[in-house]
DNA sequence: ATGCCGTGATATTCACGA
C-alpha cells in the first residue's frame, strides 16, 4: 500500500469526532496530522482511533486553544514537541516512521493566527506569529539521501496570490500580508523545504483549504484561502503521486472552517 | 468583507479564530 499522510485543522477533537471517523473510513490514509483539538491529552478520544485502526496517537494538547495531534496505523515514535517563542502553546509534535527504506520524520505544526492588526509593533499577537515563522528556520528538510522530512500543518498563511480569492483584497489581510508571505516563503526555502501542493497544481490554479464560518454561503462565495500546507525533502518528491484536497468537508455535518488534504506518495 | 459564525470556558458574555 503507498503511503498516504492527511493534515486537518479539526477545530475541536471531540466535538468533531463523528467527521473524524467519517473521513477515516472513507479515506484511510496512513497517518492523519490534526491541529486545533483543544483537548488535554486525558480527554483525548484515544479508544475511537483504536477503534478505527490506528493504534498509534501521538498527542500535544492542552486547555481550551491549541493542540497538535498524529494519528497513524503504522508505528511511528515521538521524537519531539518543541515550544515556540517561550509561551508554553502546544502547536507542534514529530514523529518518526519508517516508509519503503527511509525513516521519515514528521512535523505537525499549528502556526499563530496572528490576530487582527498586521502591524507587529501594535499587535502581539502579530509579533508572536512573524517570531514563530523566524523560530521555524530551526526546522530544516533532511538533505542526504537516506533519511526524508515531511512538515504539514495549519501554517495560517496563503503564500501565493493563487492562494486566496483576492490577492489584491487580501494584501493587508492577516494570512496573506507580504510580510508573512515572504517570511513563510524564504523560511521554507532556507530549510529545503518543497511545496507539495503546488507540484501538480501550479498558479496560476488557485487552490483553498479554509472557508470561513462567517460567509452566508460558503460554496457560492467561495473565499477561500491556502492556509493548510503539506511540505517535504527534495528526496521525497519523485515518489509524490499527488494531492487532494477534501473540499466537500466543508460541507459536512457541523464542519471544521479547514479541510482535510491528502498527500499519496508511492512508498511502502 | 474585521464580520453575517463557531468553540471553549466556570459562562449568561468573553477571548479567540483568520
Amino acid at each position: 500500500m503507498p503511503l498516504s499522510i492527511a493534515t486537518w485543522n479539526i477545530n475541536s477533537v471531540r466535538l468533531r469526532l463523528p467527521i473524524v471517523e467519517k473521513f477515516l473510513r472513507e479515506h484511510q490514509p496512513d497517518l492523519l496530522c490534526l491541529q486545533e483539538t483543544k483537548c488535554p491529552d486525558e480527554f483525548f478520544p484515544v479508544e475511537a482511533f483504536h477503534a478505527l485502526g490506528y493504534p498509534f496517537v501521538a498527542i500535544s494538547g492542552q486547555k481550551g486553544y491549541h493542540g497538535v495531534a498524529t494519528i497513524s496505523r503504522r508505528p511511528v515514535e515521538v521524537t519531539e514537541k518543541r515550544e515556540f517563542c517561550s509561551k508554553g502553546d502546544c502547536r507542534h509534535i514529530a514523529t518518526r516512521f519508517e516508509a519503503g527504506d527511509r525513516s521519515v520524520l514528521l512535523h505537525n505544526f499549528y502556526v499563530p493566527a496572528g490576530g487582527d492588526e498586521p502591524d507587529p509593533e501594535i499587535n502581539p499577537k502579530f509579533r508572536h506569529k512573524l517570531d514563530f515563522i523566524e523560530e521555524m528556520r530551526d526546522i530544516a528538510a533532511a538533505r542526504d539521501g537516506s533519511d526524508a522530512s515531511i512538515l504539514v500543518g495549519d501554517l495560517n498563511i496563503a503564500p501565493l496570490e493563487e492562494d486566496v480569492w483576492s490577492h489584491k483584497q487580501l494584501l493587508k489581510v492577516v494570512s496573506h500580508t507580504p510580510v508573512e508571505t515572504e517570511g513563510l516563503e524564504s523560511m521554507r526555502k532556507g530549510g529545503g523545504w518543497q511545496d507539495l501542493m503546488r507540484i501538480h497544481t501550479p498558479p496560476p490554479q488557485k487552490i483553498y483549504t479554509w472557508w470561513s464560518y462567517r460567509a452566508r454561503d460558503w460554496q457560492a462565495a467561495d473565499r477561500g484561502r491556502r492556509l493548510d500546507h503539506i511540505w517535504s525533502s527534495e528526496n521525497l518528491v519523485e515518489s509524490l503521486r499527488g494531492i487532494e484536497v477534501l473540499k466537500e468537508a466543508r460541507g459536512w455535518e457541523r464542519p471544521s472552517d479547514h479541510v482535510p488534504i491528502i498527500a499519496r506518495f508511492a512508498l511502502d
